[in-house]
DNA sequence: GCTAATATATCGTGATACGATATATCCATG
DNA sequence: CATGGATATATCGTATCACGATATATTAGC
């Protein structure tokens, strides 16, 4: 008669599991942004920018905390990118302080094939980091190692 | 009679956000480990070397391998991490090149409470992360702005 | 109009991951 | 059982990049 026992790996491990997960997409990300020509960065200050949803301007500010970026962070980082060729600068006429981002006609296509590939590679390891993320969240604090009976009722520790 | 229109925004869109939910996500994370006196790298060291399953040896190798870093750069963050004795070196007996990194039992209380604290931060995120990321994986690609012949075949460009 | 607040920009600095290279140990093959 | 090659870790100099501190420009409040 079998028990239950959820797996007898630690929190530690399901964590150690996700965060090698989230590393292994974040890379292909960045290897992606490489071969498309990008700095990751880049990359991410241009999704930021072009995926900016019709409600919010795509300043400076915004990039910041969509990046978790400070503000002179996304101006140097912007520089790099408008010298590329990726980026273009206008001025808020509403607001002369604002500095709205606009990704040039080169950018979005880069941007659009790196979307593409990230859809599709989305599609295989999204799966897994759903369920190394589940795993975390279903994990109950059981493991003693083989003996103990089994006298858990709720998930302890939860906030 | 409504289409079925998956919702309009873009695949860019989607990708933003589930970038910018990572992000948080991540940034939580980071502030977290500063909170505990650790360095983001030094909490993910140590998370991989606590976090190693039972059939892996936690050597710089395997850490490299699992945070995604070259050996070097491991072999550093490890002296950083040994001289504020969060870890420990030993050299494998069964093969004298390897180093065997073992987390200290005040790196193992760190790691506890920074871990109790990810779980219940990840089961308030998670659901929005798995959220967003399977808008990505539901995108269709419908968004034509109306007038736009769509000739589009296949997923050009994917893998 | 003047002061405070907001938005972006500039500049110098520090941390850290990297490439290139060195050293130590193991292994295979003769 | 010596030797060359492979594997594992270590060292060192360098470059990138985000940051804090600070400056400038524009707007807003009173």
């Amino acid at each position: 008669m079998k028990e239950v026992r959820p797996s007898s790996d630690s929190l530690i491990e399901r964590l150690a599991e996700f965060r090698y997960r989230l590393r292994t997409f974040l890379q292909f990300s960045e290897q992606a942004a490489h071969a498309a020509g990008l700095q990751p960065q880049q990359h991410q200050l241009l999704l930021q920018i072009a995926g900016a949803p019709a409600d919010a301007l795509p300043t400076i500010a915004y990039a910041a905390e969509r990046l978790g970026l400070r503000h002179n962070s996304v101006v140097e980082l912007a520089n790099r990118s408008v010298e590329e060729g990726l980026l273009e600068r206008t001025s808020d006429e509403a607001d002369a302080r604002r500095v709205l981002l606009r990704v040039t006609s080169r950018g979005a296509r880069l941007l659009q094939k790196l979307a593409a590939d990230h859809r599709s590679e989305l599609e295989v390891m999204g799966p897994a980091l759903i369920e190394a993320l589940t795993r975390i969240e279903h994990y109950e604090p059981d493991h003693a190692p083989a003996a103990l009976p089994v006298m858990r009722t709720a998930v302890r520790g939860a906030r």
